[in-house]
DNA sequence: GTCTATAGTCGGATAGAC
DNA sequence: GTCTATCCGACTATAGAC
């Protein structure tokens, strides 16, 4: 089922597809949009520059089909731990607030690992220059990918400190909770200054994870339950 | 005192100058140093486009001179705060470890609210763009601002919970925390849609800050003072 | 110090052969 | 689908008058 002559030539075009792909997510996430030249990019695919345009139009739309395959990846890497949660959530006795402490915490530590993740790297200081400056590609990667990671962690700390699920509070609170995440990719050269770190490997990653996870059980373990 | 003649070139060079850092700031900081283009700059403050060769050497110039201006922006902003802490902390009796909690609360919401305004909005955008593609710009603004204010904001959660100063443990407590308040500038267009804030204004960041105090005296008061 | 005019370069897009 | 060659708009930097 895929010796087909008819594939064959489609074959290549995918696999040039692809490759462009990837080297311009590299590209763009090493060095911005604007400073990037399509012709580095097809030299890093090992493509030749025209078919940056044959493929997707022109460097707007291999950037957008960019954050369509980003759109991908992320619900790959988090969707297991996501599932686990949404499927808590659905069940019919709701997660005690010990229980949606122990899920936010496991959420929030599988984020940072994503962040920090050299794979990861590119795509995420992509999504963080978005963030500075959004544009349509924001807009696709919110819906389909960053809403429903908010409004998930944002029902966990609604259980956990019991505060209505859609309150702005509770929003705000989860935006909270991922910051101590977020932070180290945001300002991931300040913190391997401050740190004396030369990257963010497996060790460091780890002390980051234990670290967030005390923050939220102390958080928690406050207020959550006392009301 | 102002009047003098031979002052009166410079001063208007000098007006040419800032009202140049001021629109570069705008500039830049909207849609970062290679998108942007010097003629608009140059409308934008109102100056004569080949004026930024002259004073600066180019665009790159005037880049690393905004960055020179960030630095004491940023320095006026947070010195209040900043120099009370070092204040106590140079005192003999050192803080003990509930003041330093009240002062990491004062230091963390009062950095939400530089983050959070509107006037610095460009240059917060900025330096977080600057974090993903570190350059000599980024080594200035750590030297000048930021390593005060990781290795204070260390040193009070030190205290507070009883961990050595120097401590990789310290430091990455100090980012967690730090990273509470950064999110709503780093991920700002996710927090406006998700809280379906149109912007973050005055009672916006009330709400932020209020959590993030809360957040900070639960963590310092479950593990900070129990060794 | 400031201006106009332009030189020089660069980079995305395209035409057209294979 | 892929390639080479090239066009052409756009942008920074500079020369030189005021």
């Amino acid at each position: 089922m895929q010796g087909e002559t008819s594939k064959q030539s489609s074959d290549r075009g995918n696999a040039s597809r692809d490759a462009l792909i990837r080297a311009g997510l590299r590209v763009f996430g090493r060095i911005g949009f604007d400073a990037a030249r399509t012709r580095d990019i097809a030299v890093e695919a090992g493509v030749n520059q025209a078919l940056i345009a044959y493929h997707f139009g022109g460097k707007r739309g291999l950037y957008l089909a960019i954050f369509d395959h980003i759109l991908v990846e992320i619900r790959t890497r988090l969707s297991p731990s996501l599932e686990l949660v949404l499927e808590a959530l659905r069940r019919d006795p709701p997660p005690t607030p010990q229980t949606a402490v122990g899920m936010l915490e496991e959420l929030i530590s599988r984020f940072a690992a994503v962040l920090a993740a050299d794979e990861s790297a590119e795509w995420a200081t992509l999504i963080i220059k978005e963030q500075q400056a959004p544009s349509e590609a924001f807009d696709r990667l919110f819906e389909g990918a960053m809403r429903g990671l908010a409004e998930t962690t944002t029902q966990l700390v609604a259980i956990a400190r019991g505060l209505p699920p859609e309150s702005a509070e509770a929003r705000v609170a989860a935006f909270t909770l991922v910051g101590q995440a977020l932070v180290f990719r945001a300002a991931h050269a300040a913190v391997l200054r401050h740190l004396q770190w030369s990257r963010l490997g497996k060790d460091e990653l780890a002390m980051v994870q234990r670290q967030i996870r005390a923050n939220i059980r102390a958080i928690a373990g406050a207020e959550g339950i006392s009301p």
